[in-house]
RNA sequence: GGAGAGGUGGCAGAGCGGUUGAAUGCACUGGUCUUGAAAACCAGCAAGGGUUAAUAGCCCUUCGUGGGUUCAAAUCCCACCCUCUCCGCCA
């Protein structure tokens, strides 16, 4: 969400800088919501305490033993008024809070001009995209030739877009997992967390996917309105919701290996082969909670610790940085990483990193306190997977694979796997 | 699932229709004292929002959440959520 006060006194800026991601701003609407509401706020706050001061008087004459009936008539019609005011005033609130909740958050200045992936601008390249003496196949072909990874199962099970893992594919998949969380806990100070993977609608209000994007999630039915949570990030970050942290507790750093579930609508058609696109994956998630001066450091550092799980797995990648039109709702600035995969002689989005700043801790009252004046502020919040385990397996699978099919398993996996130098057939 | 207890400020914990945004303690901040620190003493210290040039004043809201009664609700009524204890069931 963004600053409301903001809106009130900058609205020119806000707009042209909405309209940089695509976004279209009904200007109208809002100034003649926003001047509605200045004048009913202002004539109920009144009346308010009108009434406040007329009862607090009745009760200092009760006291007395006087007679109170003149008092009583006096805001006997106080009440009815009131009453619509308010009402009317919640309505106008709502309506303006809706408005504003339909925002999408102000591109950091930095970010490349465009509206579409085509505008993303590449910032580095690292490793070397590998060389084959023989055809590469993709993960599916290679899945299906030493088995372990069975889309058939999968669609059996549960339908399209999920998959079954067995075998050393499946080990392999674990060490992937286990191998990051180890890095960031050990090597880059991350606290291991395991969240909830259902969640309820505040927490998904707090991190952007409601009000705007409830199709993309899978809900629960039931009396308890519970959803699957497509990403780690959501509970994590809803960690500091209404709460104030000490200065001297900052930066929070976190981390969890989570199944996601997203429910790709939208995407029908788009990466249907493989892997790349399920409705049901596992992520190491990175959230970071900091002092707002420190965020754009923070950006840096976090992207940098999903690049050195790439770059210990030697998997060539790219760091992207995504324009203003194909940044996510919340983001102010996004990194993307992504990991050149063989079998489509191509690079893929295998992490994203983002800096919201204050837009997720607006919605979720998250603060610290300042020392400087003793007061609550925001937190600046930011999130990056580091990685996507699934497509981590893809590219492991990938650029790993011998001739013959199996996966030579990368160094650093290898004492996740009592030191197993190749998966080969199940 | 059954029975009971409870949800109040950063934490603990009073209040149970009327000058209560809320006693007290801890924590925190400033001061006195001290070579310095601690202790002791004194003072300050909730959050969100509105108005405004203002982080100045003034005002509103908030005692789990949502409704209701009343001139007036932390206090009374209803519903829901959550926590704890016991029993049952169960990874």
């Amino acid at each position: 969400m963004l600053d409301p006060k903001l809106l009130r006194q900058d609205l020119d800026n806000v707009v042209t800088q909405l309209a940089a991601r695509g976004f279209t701003f009904d200007r109208e609407r809002y100034e003649a919501l926003e001047q509605a509401r200045k004048t009913q706020q202002v004539a109920t706050q009144d009346m308010q305490a009108a009434r406040k001061t007329s009862s607090k008087k009745i009760g200092q004459a009760k006291a007395k033993g006087e007679d109170v009936a003149p008092l009583l008539a006096e805001v006997e019609s106080l009440g009815d008024q009131l009453k619509q005011a308010e009402q009317g005033l919640s309505e106008l609130l709502a309506e303006l809070h809706d408005l504003l909740a339909g925002m999408p958050n102000i591109p950091h200045e930095s970010v490349p001009a465009g509206l579409d992936e085509a505008d993303n601008v590449e910032i580095k390249r690292w490793g070397e995209i590998p060389t084959f003496e023989f055809e590469p196949r993709d993960h599916v072909d290679l899945g299906e030739q030493i088995g372990g990874l069975d889309f058939a199962a999968g669609a059996k099970l549960a339908g399209s877009r999920f998959a079954v893992m067995s075998g050393g594919i499946a080990r392999l998949h674990r060490a992937l997992a286990q191998f990051m969380l180890d890095v960031h806990t050990q090597e880059h100070g991350y606290q291991e967390t395991i969240v909830p993977l259902l969640v309820n609608k505040k927490a998904l209000y707090g991190t952007t996917q409601l009000p705007k994007f409830a199709d993309d999630l899978f809900h629960l039915q039931g009396e308890l309105e519970y959803s699957l949570i497509p990403t780690a990030e959501v509970p994590l970050t809803n960690l500091l919701q209404d709460s104030i942290v000490e200065a001297s507790e900052l930066p929070v750093k976190m981390t969890a290996h989570s199944n996601c579930f997203r429910s790709e609508a939208g995407s029908y058609g788009r990466d249907t082969r493989g892997m790349i696109r399920q409705h049901q994956f596992e992520k190491v998630e990175l959230v970071w909670a900091v002092h707002p001066d420190e965020s754009w450091d923070a950006l840096e550092t976090l992207t940098r610790h999903a690049e050195v799980i790439l770059e210990k797995l030697e998997l060539p990648y790219r760091r992207m940085a995504l324009c203003a039109g194909d940044m996510g709702f919340a983001a102010t600035k996004t990194f993307d990483l992504e990991v050149w995969l063989p079998g489509q002689s191509a690079y893929r989005e295998i992490s994203s990193c983002s800096n919201t700043e204050a837009f997720q801790a607006r919605r979720m009252q998250a603060r610290w306190r300042n020392p400087a004046t003793g007061k609550p502020e925001l937190l600046h919040t930011l999130n990056g997977s580091g990685l996507a385990v699934g497509r981590t397996l893809v590219a492991v699978m990938e650029n790993y694979q011998r001739e013959n099919g199996e996966i030579t398993v990368p160094e650093v996996l290898r004492p996740y796997m009592q030191n197993l130098e190749s998966v080969a057939l199940n």
